[in-house]
DNA sequence: ATGGCAATGTTTCATTGA
């Protein structure tokens, strides 16, 4: 069982993009950041002709988070928001397929350190982390895979002292995705060895991708019961070389699990 | 010092992203 988060930038214009990759990349769960389409708008036929179907939670304009599953398999349960967190921005979506529940979480970017934007993120974090540290025990084979705005280490950062205590790379963001791992929510990608300065988000400007001037903000965690079955991560960062690609690449985690 | 690139809205630029 593969389970691939993606932040698309516009599923209007990222459309075609997707029905591409799933087609190279058959996984059984695709989890979706920033579709940035009302639920009208959804692309519901298409996925499900290509053997997908989706469950979402959309707004105009901003954010807006979908869960693709292959139609063949069981998927159920389908919750969006976080329960207790009152918010008008759509970033969370759940649903639990073969067994397993999936969680797809766009964390809010935060702007800039000391900004409003900034403290919404860190409450948002907080939020996060007390309802998965329910879920978790409800759920023991939990996965949480979205954009979540944090770079975990220097290791993660094309250029850690430039981007020291910036948006992104800042000590309380780190803590905070830390507390999450602290859950007993593993970082797929860390779980393997990986290629040197791995990184799934690159700026448009600057030419950032030829030089590889890139973060790895886009994770798939895991739980304890999940960890042991976990074979794989890798980002696919191909993608990002396409026309007219996402800032982002998706990020593919595989399981030794019966589909 | 601080823009650069991309997407959206109802647009002739502002806002947001990261």
């Amino acid at each position: 069982m593969r389970i691939a988060t993606w932040n698309v930038n516009s599923l209007k214009i990222r459309l075609p993009h997707v029905l591409d990759w799933l087609e190279r990349n058959p996984v059984e769960v695709l989890a979706l950041q920033e579709t940035k389409l009302t639920d009208d708008k959804f692309p519901v036929a298409p996925l499900e002709a290509a053997g997908y179907r989706a469950s979402f939670a959309g707004q105009k304009t901003y954010n807006g988070v979908a869960l693709l599953s292959r139609l063949a398999l069981p998927a159920s349960d389908v919750a969006i928001d976080m329960p207790g967190f009152a918010d008008e921005q759509k970033r969370v979506i759940a649903a639990t397929v073969n067994t397993v529940r999936v969680v797809c979480v766009y964390v809010p970017n935060g702007q800039a350190v000391d900004s409003d934007k900034y403290r919404y993120k860190l409450d948002w974090f907080v939020a996060l982390h007390d309802w998965l540290a329910v879920e978790r025990k409800i759920h023991p084979r939990l996965v949480v895979a979205g954009d979540y705005n944090v770079a975990p280490e220097d290791r993660d950062v094309h250029d850690p002292a430039a981007w020291e205590g910036q948006v992104l790379f800042s000590g309380p963001e780190r803590a905070a995705l830390k507390a999450l791992q602290d859950l007993g929510l593993h970082d797929a990608f860390r779980l393997f060895d990986q290629p040197p300065k791995s990184y799934s988000w690159w700026d448009y400007r600057m030419l950032a991708f030829r030089r590889n001037a890139g973060l790895r903000i886009d994770h798939v965690l895991v739980s304890d019961a999940l960890k042991p079955l976990c074979t794989a991560c890798v980002i696919d960062r191909d993608e990002r070389k396409r026309e007219q690609p996402s800032d982002h690449a998706p990020v593919v985690a595989t399981f030794d699990l019966v589909d």
